[in-house]
DNA sequence: TTGCGCAAATGCAAAATTGCAGGGATGCAA
DNA sequence: TTGCATCCCTGCAATTTTGCATTTGCGCAA
């Protein structure tokens, strides 16, 4: 098995056993077999071993896949669709997923690492966005200066809508397929923008 | 001069000096004058002292004052006016402020820290924002599994149009008077929902 | 087989962060 | 004055995190 999967793997199941405080970096290495220097090799931190989040190469390959659709008015659907496809396997992939929703339950300050992640990799999905919008009828006439901020703000609204979702997904019980999250995220930021007018 | 303040002009001075990454918190301590212990006893991490944040303590007072005129239909305007009540005294403080911006200027990674101490403090303000969308009539017939999903959404919404307005007006020179970001931000957020719809 | 080159893994030291326990000043009540 | 509670500061140890230099293992070409 790889060495990430491994160290994956050790902290989810210290962290089970013994809740993510009392679970030591030492530890998870050990478990795995690697060396404690090792282990920030593949994570930033405790908490994203235990997450299974890891930073994503935002190819053009991996963008135009995801914000294909948008060639219309469709910007916040792809926008959590992105989103989703970066934070996805690590909620999907079946062999972690029962554990870690069940440690996210007991552990919900957890869930504030997905705004870190999104927060390193805020640059590139900023860019990614401002050329979304220029796509989009309803705000290709934006002038470049607004362009910016209008895309982080964006950002920061369908990352809000996720991590919503997520939440409630997990206090729900989780018992619904995760795909449906991108669509539920969506349906929220709609939900809310539509009530702001 | 108290403590906290003393740490955090040592901290602004030696970053100014050094830049962020060679300042050592045990500099920092021994020229404010304390133990590098007491530093933590006032801020979770370097960046807070240098950008003088530090969590607020959300009584009913201070919730009342802000949240005031949102007895209609402006929750945008109280919540960035809530934020920005939050996060204005780092910048308004004449003391520190010029050396403020000049160090986020060339290091805007520090502004990361807005969003982690807006995560940190999320849970009171989540509250805060629910108990405000009853009393805005385009809100108050949400059924209370949707008032908590939505207060987040706006959290973030407004959260982001915030930061979004003071990383413009620190690209911008920061001359305009820095109370007007709170317009800004609102202002940010209004334009982005209006073109969503 | 030998040697080269690269990526992964490691060791080490410095710095950041946190929990815990204690020490000293200050003010207030008996 | 004495005793007590409280707040601020401190010391210390364990853990986390990062930077830098080095080593190891493996495939691949000569």
């Amino acid at each position: 098995m790889e060495t990430r999967a491994r160290l994956e793997e050790a902290a989810v199941a210290l962290t089970l056993r013994d809740g993510p405080e009392q679970v030591t970096i030492d530890a998870v290495s050990e478990r795995a077999g690697v060396s404690p220097r090792t282990f920030f090799n593949y994570f930033d931190s405790k908490e994203d071993a235990i997450l299974g989040i890891h930073d994503v190469e935002l190819t053009d390959d991996f963008l135009a896949e995801h914000l294909a659709r948008a060639d219309g008015a469709e910007t916040v659907e792809s926008v959590t669709g992105l989103l989703f496809a970066i934070i996805g396997p690590a909620i999907t992939d079946p062999a972690l997923h029962e554990s870690r929703v069940q440690i996210i339950k007991s552990n919900p300050q957890l869930l504030g690492r997905q705004v870190s992640q999104f927060t390193r990799m805020a640059g590139q999905i900023v860019d990614a966005i401002t050329a979304l919008l220029a796509r989009d009828p309803r705000f290709s006439d934006l002038d470049p200066n607004n362009a910016q901020p209008t895309a982080e703000l964006l950002l920061a609204l369908c990352s809000g809508g996720l991590r919503a979702a997520v939440k409630e997904w997990i206090a729900a019980g989780s018992d619904s397929p995760a795909a449906e999250l991108e669509q539920r995220a969506a349906a929220l930021v709609r939900q809310t923008v539509e009530r702001l007018t």
